[in-house]
DNA sequence: GCCAACGTTGGC
DNA sequence: GCCAACGTTGGC
């Protein structure tokens, strides 16, 4: 099992929308590397959920639930791709964008070192630790 | 609202 | 193939 971070807005998608809906098509991906981690994603794959701009923090586990598909918006024939999520469960409490810069054991997560990407990788030690300080 | 960081585009 | 210009993302 792979490890991922996903980014929304909040005010555009929230992670309290992903669970009273109970599934999400992740569409609208316009970055190849982005395109690229949404492909390598397998079915059962957890991922971390954070709020971008508002929030910035991580509140949540999504998990996909199904693998990359040809992106309903790609309309200018553009080769992208979308996956789907569903929800796993809230954090006790949101781990911050400040909590993470300032813990010694996160400072390689690609959430710092490239923080514009929307959808990375997370290694699992990382992944573990964020849900710990999430536990509360 | 500003700006840094990064990706993409296009001229040469 | 290089690099300047431009656009977008996202933190502050």
């Amino acid at each position: 099992m792979q490890y991922w971070l996903i980014k929304s807005e909040p005010f555009v998608y929230s992670f309290e929308e992903l669970q009273r809906e109970g599934r999400s098509v992740w569409d609208g991906v316009r970055n190849y590397q982005a395109r690229n981690n949404l492909r390598a994603m397998k079915l059962g794959d957890q991922a971390l959920f954070y709020h971008s701009n508002e929030g910035l923090a991580v509140v949540g586990i999504a998990k996909c639930i199904k693998e990359f598909f040809p992106d309903p918006t790609a309309t200018d024939g553009g080769d992208w791709s979308a996956v789907e999520f569903g929800p796993v469960r809230a954090l006790a409490r949101h781990v911050t964008l400040k909590e993470i810069k300032a813990h010694p054991d996160l400072q390689n997560i690609l959430l710092i070192r490239n923080g514009r990407l929307s959808v990375m990788p997370v290694e699992e030690k990382d992944f573990q630790l964020i849900l710990e300080l999430g536990a509360g």
